[in-house]
DNA sequence: CAGTCTTTTTTCGAGGCTCGAAAAAAAGAG
DNA sequence: CTCTTTTTTTCGAGCCTCGAAAAAAGACTG
């Protein structure tokens, strides 16, 4: 049941929707500011000049030189890079890497590492997780750590504290936050690596990502990040939107599941391949494929007609229907076709499209735009930072709690 | 883009909390509403007092006959009757209804007619609505008519101002709202049928109805109603939650809306029929069929083994298989099954669990509850009279607008 | 180069809002 | 008839935002 608001949240939402101006806006004055939330010059200026206080703002003075416009210049405001770190994780099959961020969104620190995440116990990959996190806080030596955000290829709860199930380990349940926040005193959330790349797409691309659209991740198997109505899209109890698992064709091909019909069982590399060259919707998904073998097999669909052409039309035909029955839910909107299988996508293209204009969400299925971008691994890290500094914008800094914290982990 | 809090904004809100308070609970004592809104108390007394004076809340005093409680006895505050009035408009296939209602929800006058809807132009069902709602508001004299809230069946727009598209009408895009406001000044929305049904679940068991379920409407052609997070779900662009025309087959069965392979066109009244009578999924559409011949079908599905029994299962099947791929986006909740096609649910019941189990949403599909009520026809006007009603409390009565505003329509 | 303009930022008093504490009100209990 | 208990109102304090006016900081002008 929602509550009333008291008279101290509202300098509370107030300090927080300055804070979020400035991160969006990069170096506003305080003018700006003023303008896009609405709220008067002098309260503005108060609330600042407490950032300021805090450490949490900085007035950028080498900024712009000088706009030569009449007036008294604006000073730029922007965030503090030491106000605050954050740590971003990202997991997935066979790849561990993390970044160390300060407070303006820069890297000071990352480390990659392979895994054999599949053979691996659940508490070894916590501890690898643990490791290369407690590594980057001591190289980095960057001062308060105030979050630590994990993006995961699979499917988290909607709490974003557990690892509820992933295609990159045999193992269930893992409880990824409680774990960290033990080792390190930190709060830590766990989501979805299709919902980072949805969060990343809206800051690298505003004009196009705002309110409404869609990232699907064309890789080994079939992701999805949502965002509807400014919101991303979870589901009640998981992080949801698990696209690849919608039902295309009821008791149809095999799935890496264990299911059948599903999506991915059509579109995923594994099924692509599986199609173009086993010929055998019902035999077991590869394990592994590797970018390589799938650029192969649409170089040769796009040299001569054959098996390999009819997979990934069967592809494009799976994917389109899964959109069409998904605009039936909440009508089309701008997609981002990301992952080695967009480079793919000229040769599913066509089928998506004749798909979806079979289905309701077909209405305006040529208005439907797509787009690209074949490397899905920058996207994850910047939504998983992008994740971790916004819940350090609210939760930290907005309740007026003073900046900085206790010096974390590294014992 | 979110905008800063100011100052009066407060006030607004805590009005508007209250109110919601007392629609919510009855005849809740200030202590009462101070506990649930965690306001405090004095802050309860002022606002309460101020909407006492304003005439939109009373003090019931002929309510619980004394506790028997030490202490000073609390008083109950109630929504006054006559603060204001509202309109609820239900237009579906060959009817239109609608009922006058005071602002405590009782019902003042209500009126009901066949028409035929598919024969009509758009001006003519216009019309007939002005029409119905000038009778009410005469009848009922009963002042201030605040809000007027259609509910039809079929696709509006997302901002509940025109009819998109409808089964029960060969027209598109026929703008009520703006019609009818210009015929009575009075704030008007149009919305889907099924959304109110939802609503509408809520107020009558907020317990199982709360912040995730999920209402499907089983009758000619198949609607459904969605909350997700305390709210109802709607498309970005059109009222959304079209389940009916999620594909269940591609390239299947012949829908009534023109596609194929839908699941209205394996569970709709008229798909039943045609696979129990016709045995030929490409036969077009009945237009018209009653609640009595789909209870015919059931009985004889019930009495033997035959085609009505496998038009049901079929219609499970669809129905079990567009859930579960519903449930991969946003995980499983409570359902209720409303309409005709309820009574023959225990037909259906067993291919819809089947077919579940069968995707990624039936994780748990031993978990996931059904509940039947053969009747939507009150539920769509509670619903549409809910609608209204909270409408004139967060609109009209929040911003702290003088309640009783000029006397509308009946010129 | 000194004064004028223009725009941004800060300052300051006014008006509102919520809160906690204390007072008042309204019964039942003894 | 007085004491208890619970609800409701009253009142002053403390914040918060706002608008207007003042201060600040360069660009422009002759």
């Amino acid at each position: 049941m929602s509550v009333g608001i008291r008279h101290d949240d509202l300098r509370k939402r107030n300090r927080a929707m300055v804070i979020s101006a400035v991160r969006r806006a990069g170096q506003p004055s305080r003018t700006e500011i003023a303008a896009t939330t609405g709220l008067s010059h002098s309260t503005i200026s108060t609330i600042s000049s407490d950032l300021i206080g805090e450490g949490i703002l900085a007035e950028s003075k080498g900024g712009e030189p000088a706009l030569m416009k009449r007036g008294r210049p604006q000073v730029g405001l922007a965030l503090d890079p030491d106000a605050a770190a954050v740590v971003a994780v990202v997991l997935s099959l066979n790849s561990l890497s993390a970044a160390l961020i300060d407070y303006a969104g820069n890297t000071i620190a990352e480390e990659s590492r392979r895994l054999v995440t599949q053979r691996m116990e659940a508490d070894t990959l916590v501890d690898e997780c643990i490791g290369i996190v407690r590594r980057l806080i001591e190289a980095g030596n960057k001062g308060a750590v105030l979050r630590i955000a994990v993006a995961i290829q699979g499917v988290t709860d909607s709490g974003s504290r557990t690892l509820l199930w992933s295609p990159i380990t045999p193992h269930d349940d893992i409880p990824f936050a409680d774990k960290l926040e033990q080792e390190f005193g930190v709060p830590v959330t766990v989501e979805n690596d299709c919902n980072m790349i949805a969060e990343a797409l809206r800051w690298r691309d505003p004009s196009r990502y705002r309110d409404d659209f869609i990232a699907i991740l064309l890789s080994h198997g079939i992701g999805m990040g949502l965002v509807t109505k400014g919101e991303l899209f979870t589901g009640t109890q998981s992080s949801g939107g698990e696209f690849g698992h919608m039902i295309h064709r009821p008791d149809g091909a095999l799935c890496r599941c264990g299911r059948r019909g599903c999506i991915e069982a059509y579109a995923g590399n594994y099924a692509i391949w599986r199609n173009a060259r086993q010929g055998d919707e019902n035999a077991e998904p590869l394990a592994d494929l590797s970018d390589g073998d799938i650029r192969a097999l649409a170089d040769a669909a796009r040299d001569h007609d054959g098996p390999e052409r009819e997979a990934f039309r069967k592809a494009g035909e799976a994917i389109g229907f899964g959109l069409g029955s998904m605009f039936a839910l909440f009508d089309p909107a701008p997609l981002a076709f990301v992952g080695v299988g967009a480079t793919a996508f000229d040769l599913m293209e066509p089928h998506v499209r004749a798909a979806i204009a079979k289905t309701a969400g077909g209405l305006h299925s040529k208005a439907i735009s797509f787009d690209t971008e074949p490397n899905e691994v920058p996207l994850i890290r910047e939504g998983c930072m992008m994740r971790a500094l916004l819940y350090v914008d609210d939760e930290v800094f907005a309740p007026g709690t003073p900046a900085r914290r206790a010096q974390v982990g590294v014992a």
